[in-house]
DNA sequence: CTAACCGCTTGCACTTTACAAGCGGTATGG
DNA sequence: CCATACCGCTTGTAAAGTGCAAGCGGTTAG
């Protein structure tokens, strides 16, 4: 895709302006899914093989994402987070807490967001902190902030029956 | 566009994933464009009509921005940004910041964003406030922070050259 | 009265997204 | 060692979105 124009903002949205490369970076950044299998199984919305490979291709080729054969299973592809799509915490977060509050949905689903709002800087910060660490598809740790997220949201989805 | 999954990020890109709302609600924030003519002519990527005609319904629709026709010259219609858009800018600061340091750009485009990334949340709330109020199409006063921004811009452009 | 301006619309080509089916190779259980 | 399931995709086809150029009906300015 050619360049439009210099803005920052333009350049992100000429990157991350498509359907589907932002829900692909979600489910790695708060879903911990790391294969090819995971992301396209577990996605919410159903994201299309065809798609997803294209994202994947796209997201490592403007560097969100390396990609590594599993030493235990040599078909098997990890893909990790780079620090550039790690840095996007922020603008999750932002987009995430926007949409909560100007788009209509089923509350359970916001409790991600709202949790990483409410943690403040510091939050988004111990959280890129552990985003960093999950390099290459090691396990993340059982105490953690992710947990502390998913930990919300599964109160909230009990708390609505 | 039918509805892929309650999550805030999806709903988020779902309404503001394409190549363009998200670069003409930024015209709309930053450049206090109004009209039609404006937005198109002082586009910096150069939006096509039928393009930017079918974005501003789709704006307007989602409720994005108001239309409302000028009293004094009947043919011009005054696009306002609502709530819902103005609850964006922390969406853009972050989007604009994350441009700025992993996007290769020439630098002068990111004072604006550096700025507003500068002057933290209290900047963020006062370009909110003065975003509220400039409503159809209301004159920007002299002193603002909009002009702040853009002085921080004719600053940088003067530097490079 | 005429010319410029206003916000678009139309037609067409091209690109991106979407759904369904299937493929070549790899691990696994018996 | 062979069937079966799993692995990450690819292919075909259709629909939707984007991009470019031209032009249109009404309004305003001179």
């Amino acid at each position: 895709m050619e360049i439009r124009s210099g803005c920052p903002i333009n350049l992100s949205v000429e990157v991350l302006g498509d359907r589907w490369s932002l829900v692909v970076l979600r489910d790695m950044m708060f879903g911990n899914f790391r294969t090819y299998r995971e992301l396209h199984g577990n996605s919410l919305e159903g994201i299309a093989t065809n798609i997803l490979a294209a994202r994947l291709r796209h997201l490592e080729a403007q560097g969100f994402i390396s990609a590594a054969a599993d030493p235990s299973h040599k078909q098997r592809t990890i893909y990790s987070l780079t620090e550039k799509a790690i840095a996007l915490v922020p603008v999750m977060v932002a987009l995430g807490s926007w949409g909560v509050r100007y788009q209509p949905a089923e509350p359970t689903f916001a409790a991600r967001s709202i949790a990483l709002e409410r943690g403040g800087a510091a939050m988004a910060e111990a959280f890129m902190a552990e985003l960093r660490h999950l390099h290459l598809g090691a396990p993340a740790p059982a105490r953690s902030v992710l947990a502390e997220l998913n930990a919300a949201y599964e109160t909230a989805v009990a708390e609505r029956g």
